[in-house]
RNA sequence: GCCCGGGUGGUGUAGUGGCCUAUCAUUGAGCCCUGUCGAGGCUCGGACUCGGGUUCAAAUCCCGACCUGGGCGCCA
C-alpha cells in the first residue's frame, strides 16, 4: 500500500518522516511511538475528553486527548483545528476496545500543515448529500469522500487488469496520436484544433493506427487512451472526452477478438470482485458467466417486434431498443452481424467476393451490457480495392485516407478488433447511473472547468 | 437540437398568493458535558438565481435570460 520516501524532507514536519498509514497501526501496535498524517475528518467534543478523527488514504485514525492527560497548550490547539485541516500527530498507540480500529492514538506532538478555510463546500462525511454538479464543482473535495476515492481506486484496478490480462497475451502496448488530420472515420463530429498554420483534430479513436500497425507485423497491441467526440449529446452516457481501450489481432477472425473481450471482461470483474472498498459503493459483483450469450441483429429485431418495437431492417437500434432488448435479456450480450450501412467503412462484409451469401451484412459485433452499450468491434477489410470503395461509398474522400490506405497495399494481414470504452465499463460494472461519476475530472458538453 | 422537471443559507431540503420576521437537518461561531463512533444539550449566525411583469400583496403566478436534473436525438 505505500512507499513513503524515507528521507527528511525540506520544510515540512518531522513528524511525517516516520508516517503511517491509520491502518497499519493495530492494536498490537500497542504502546509504539507513531506519527500519522492526513485531514481531519471529524472532532468530537465531549468536555473533559475529545477525539480528532484523522483520514488517510488508507481509512481513519482515533486520536484522542484527555483534559489533564495531553498537555494543555495542544488540547486547546487540538480543539481549534478546523475540519479538513491537514495534521500530522505524532504519539503512543493505545490498545481500545472502544475505539473503531481497537486502537487510538495519545497524541504528544501535532503539527498543523495547512489549515483548511471554512465553511466546506460539501460534507466529506457523507452525512449530508450533495449534487453532482456540486460535487464536480468541488471535486478535490468530493475526492475525500470514502465511495468517491473507491471508485477511482476500482478504476485503477480495473486498469491494471485489463493490461494484466493482455500482457499475458503476449500483446504489445501501443500508443497512437492524439492529434491528427482530417481524416474522419465518418460518424462523429471531430474537435478542431489548431496545429501550426494548419487545422488538425483531437483523435475520434485509434482506429486507422492500429489497423496499420497489423501490417507492420505487431500481431497484437492494444491501447488505454482517450478519445474525443464534439458530439452535443447530452445523456448520463456520453462524454466529449473519455477513455477507450482498443485491441488489435491480425490473422484472427471477429470470432476470436469476441472471446477475447468476454474474457477480458469476466477477468476484470473477478479482479475487482475481492476489493474490499466494494462496501462502501453497496455492491456485490457477480463475475459474469462467459460464453456471453450471441443474437445476431436479425434476431434483435425479432426480439423487439414481438414486444411491438419496430426497427426497420438496417436502422441503428435506438435508446429505448437497447433498454428492451437489455430488459429481455439481462445480462451481458453480444448482437452480431449487423447491416453494413450503420457500420464503419472497415467492418468486413459477410459477402465479401462470395456469391450467394447473405448481402449488405457485416462481421461487426456490439458488446452490450443490459443498460449500455459497452465494446463494438469487428473483422476488419483487409483487401485493398475493397476498402476503397467502401471508403467512398460512405461518401468520404479516399485522399484524405492515403496514409492509412496505403499500408494495405503493401502486406496487410486479415485481422479484427474492437474498442471498449473504459468509462461504461465501470459505470455498468459499479451500478453507477451517471458516467461523471467515474471520470476524475469529466468533460461534456456545459463542463470545461475543473 | 427537441420534450418535461427544477433553481430557497456552505451543503441537502420544507414552503404553490397574505399565516414568511422562510422550515428542518447538517455545517460555522460559542457554551455545557471524561468514551465519542450520524455523540448529546443549549445559544447565536447564515438563503428565496438574475431582469422584467401581474397584484393591495410574490419564494409562490406570468415572460425572458442564465444555471441545472431527467428523457429523446446525435453518438461510442
Amino acid at each position: 500500500m505505500r512507499d513513503k520516501s524515507k528521507g527528511k524532507v525540506e520544510n515540512m514536519s518531522s513528524l511525517i518522516d516516520n508516517r503511517k498509514y491509520a491502518t497499519e497501526i493495530t492494536a498490537d501496535s500497542d504502546g509504539e511511538q507513531v506519527s500519522v498524517a492526513g485531514w481531519v475528518h471529524e472532532k468530537r467534543d465531549l468536555g473533559g475528553v475529545f477525539f480528532l478523527i484523522v483520514r488517510d488514504l488508507s481509512g481513519f485514525a482515533q486520536v484522542t486527548l484527555h483534559r489533564g492527560v495531553v498537555e494543555k497548550e495542544l488540547f486547546e490547539r487540538a480543539k481549534k483545528v478546523p475540519r479538513e485541516s491537514v495534521v500530522a500527530i505524532e504519539g503512543k498507540v493505545k490498545r481500545e476496545k472502544k475505539a473503531p480500529n481497537g486502537y487510538e492514538i495519545i497524541p504528544e506532538r501535532m503539527e498543523v500543515l495547512n489549515e483548511a478555510s471554512q465553511i466546506l463546500p460539501l460534507d466529506t462525511t457523507g452525512k449530508v448529500g450533495a449534487e453532482l454538479d456540486t460535487r464536480l464543482d468541488a471535486r478535490f473535495m468530493d475526492l475525500r469522500t470514502e465511495r468517491t476515492k473507491h471508485i477511482f481506486i476500482i478504476r485503477s484496478r480495473v486498469l491494471k487488469a485489463i493490461r494484466d490480462f493482455l500482457d499475458e497475451r503476449g500483446f504489445i502496448e501501443i500508443n497512437t496520436p492524439k492529434i491528427v488530420s482530417a481524416a474522419t472515420e465518418g460518424g462523429t463530429a471531430l474537435f478542431p484544433i489548431s496545429y501550426f498554420e494548419r487545422e488538425a483534430f483531437l483523435n475520434q479513436s485509434p482506429q486507422l493506427y492500429k489497423q496499420m500497425l497489423m501490417g507492420a507485423g505487431f500481431d497484437r497491441v492494444y491501447e488505454i487512451a482517450p478519445i474525443f467526440r464534439a458530439e452535443e449529446h447530452d445523456t448520463t452516457k456520453h462524454l466529449n472526452e473519455a477513455t477507450s481501450v482498443d485491441i488489435e489481432v491480425a490473422f484472427v477472425s471477429d470470432k476470436e477478438v469476441m472471446s477475447i473481450l468476454e474474457e477480458l471482461i469476466a477477468f476484470v470483474y473477478s479482479e475487482v470482485e475481492g476489493y474490499p472498498g466494494l462496501s462502501k459503493l453497496n455492491l456485490k459483483l457477480g463475475v459474469p458467466k462467459i460464453p456471453f450469450r450471441r443474437i445476431t441483429y436479425d434476431e434483435a429485431i425479432e426480439l423487439l417486434s414481438e414486444t411491438g418495437e419496430e426497427i426497420e431492417w438496417g436502422e441503428d437500434l435506438s435508446t429505448s431498443a437497447e433498454r428492451t432488448l437489455g430488459e429481455i435479456i439481462g445480462e451481458l450480450y453480444f448482437i452480431t452481424d449487423w447491416p453494413c450501412a450503420i457500420k464503419p467503412f472497415y467492418a468486413q462484409p459477410v459477402d465479401a467476393g462470395l456469391k450467394g451469401k447473405k448481402e449488405n451484412i457485416c462481421y461487426a459485433f456490439d458488446l452490450m451490457h443490459p443498460k449500455v452499450e459497452l465494446a463494438s468491434g469487428s473483422q476488419r477489410v483487409h483487401s485493398y480495392e475493397l476498402l476503397k470503395r467502401n471508403i467512398e461509398s460512405k461518401g468520404l474522400s479516399a485522399d484524405s485516407f492515403e496514409f492509412y490506405l496505403d499500408s494495405f497495399r503493401f502486406g496487410m494481414p486479415p485481422h479484427a478488433g474492437w474498442g471498449l470504452g473504459v468509462e461504461r465499463l465501470l459505470m455498468s460494472m459499479l451500478e453507477i447511473d451517471n458516467i461523471r461519476e467515474v471520470v476524475l475530472f469529466p468533460r461534456d458538453r456545459r463542463r470545461l472547468a475543473p
